[in-house]
DNA sequence: GACAATTTGTCCGTATGTATT
DNA sequence: CAATACATACGGACAAATTGT
């Protein structure tokens, strides 16, 4: 049986989020550190999350040293 | 100018030898730990590699536990 | 069947650099 | 200058599955 890892759940929930519109197109994420206490996962955990849903993934949100992660598109 | 991380060069090594058929679908991949002595890399950049490689992400390879990952498809 | 070795899968913490505020 | 935040990198720990002895 296929469990789900604790990044997979995370691109998920973040995912649905985007498709659903409630975090529209240029909408910011919350930091990296309030992902990790609002999933109570680790930064390795938060970051393969946000990995495959970056640029070099499935391009949905991308990232600015020093300003922030931004929805880029729809899923 | 965006120099390009070590596990994005892993990975595009990786793919272009998928592409090249240097790999063709069904080989075994080296061990992670041989990758990560030929790359000089840890354990973080070859698996950040092979996380957007693998079936989460571009599914090009596949990883089962005590066995191997092989090629399980063509770029 | 039991055991050890190998290998992948997941997870955690930390350090450094860079850019913005 | 200082605080915040992302980007990359390193290392280590444990579980699960496979293989060989």
């Amino acid at each position: 049986m296929p469990m789900t890892p604790l990044y997979e759940q995370i691109a998920n929930d973040i995912r649905a989020k985007i498709a659903s519109g409630e975090w529209p197109v240029g909408h910011q994420l919350p930091s990296h550190t309030e992902l990790q206490t609002q999933y109570k996962a680790s930064t390795t955990a938060v970051r393969n999350a946000l990995l495959l849903l970056g640029p070099r993934g499935e391009g949905l949100v991308d990232g600015q040293q020093g300003k922030g992660r931004y929805v880029v598109r729809k899923p």
